[in-house]
DNA sequence: CACGTTAAGTTAACACTGTTAATTTAACAG
DNA sequence: CTGTTAAATTAACAGTGTTAACTTAACGTG
């Protein structure tokens, strides 16, 4: 069965078919549900080959988040194209709401649980983080409605005020993932919630004119 | 080794003795990295022992969560006794994160980790639940300001609005217990962050006057 | 007292899991 | 044709939640 010599497009190629298959059993059956026996019985391989592509199954799960993200932060950059920076605040927030939801065990990976492996050697200052991609196009984002002088005179901490609008996506569309099931909740429709969310977010820190 | 004929009482004092050493595992190493093995060994026991006073690892999880919700409900029982309404509400949102930071790995536990979907008969109209309890003494002070016509005209949908407030504290306290460690954030002081969430919440969702 | 019955606990076992070690297979280089 | 080696496989390990079968001790009843 082993045809030898792959060149390194192949390698690649499997590489990917690797993910594609694990990412789609993990998102929809969650990733503690899936064994690497069904992700390669999925593609025709026995578990064992994949760990010649990947040393186990939380770096195949960190790769594929990694690769997600980086999609995020590519969706993220598009809006950052809007003029307005009120209404790209309010877009910002919409699409990462957005790609919480549709990857809920993504999203659960990066936000909802501790990183371990945050080395310090990881944090070189020019990487390409995504995470730190996307806080950052929220910051800059509050910094010019600041500048623009749309936040209520008394905010001035840009900081504070990008971490509260994350904090407020983030509790809406977490307690969704985590809690959506429990039917002793009378659970509004998410989107109102989103939407309600974002109006509180707004009016509470936008200056009214 | 198996004396036999126990009282009630004794009965509920092993199944108490399960579930102390349950938590305090799942508390400190999370929830899936403890074993039904490891539960058991801690109080003397064999692993098959639990099972005869819970079903499976998913009931005996919950049992704990629901102890834990009705402690916390407890606690926000003595605040509804604050007059007005929305002076309550604040208040509630305080003491839940109170207890939430201070308690992390419990509120992990609790609002941060999935429990399996809970079956409809397990739904009693008549129920004691706990969540149910903390989040009806939410909903319940939402509709007092509702009735007080202190909520803007527009917001009318009880649930949605306890549920954006829900999602609001939520927000931060999750996003302090799992990303406060996390370098490449500039995180404001936690305090800071509450306190402004309370306002946007107040200000965003409250009548001015 | 001896009897079965039964509750409370045990060990053995099953079907899994992630992962490592040992082994096979197939293609290339000499 | 013979190594050598990459790519894949099977076997195996230690662990998981959980079920089945078995043991032990105490009780109520003849």
């Amino acid at each position: 069965m082993p045809p030898k010599v792959k060149t390194e497009q192949e390698k690649q190629q499997l590489k990917t078919l690797i993910i594609d298959a694990a990412r789609d059993l993990f998102v929809t059956k969650g990733v503690d549900a899936v064994s690497m026996r069904e992700i390669a019985k999925r593609i025709g391989y026995s578990a064992t080959s994949i760990y010649l592509h990947f040393a186990d199954k939380e770096t195949l799960l960190r790769t594929i988040c990694d690769a997600d993200f980086l999609a995020l932060a590519g969706t993220l950059r598009s809006i950052m194209q809007i003029e307005d920076p009120v209404d790209r605040m309010i877009a910002l927030g919409k699409s990462y709401a957005e790609f919480a939801l549709s990857h809920p065990n993504h999203y659960r990976m990066m936000f909802m649980t501790p990183h371990a492996s945050c080395k310090p050697e990881d944090s070189s200052l020019e990487q390409n983080n995504a995470e730190q991609d996307a806080y950052l196009q929220l910051k800059t984002t509050v910094i010019a409605v600041h500048e623009a002088g749309r936040f209520r005179k008394e905010l001035t901490d840009v900081d504070l005020i990008a971490q509260t609008i994350w904090a407020g996506m983030h509790g809406v569309c977490s307690l969704q993932i985590t809690m959506s099931q429990d039917a002793w909740v009378n659970w509004s429709d998410i989107n109102d919630r989103l939407t309600l969310m974002q109006d509180v977010l707004i009016s509470g820190l936008v200056n009214k004119d």
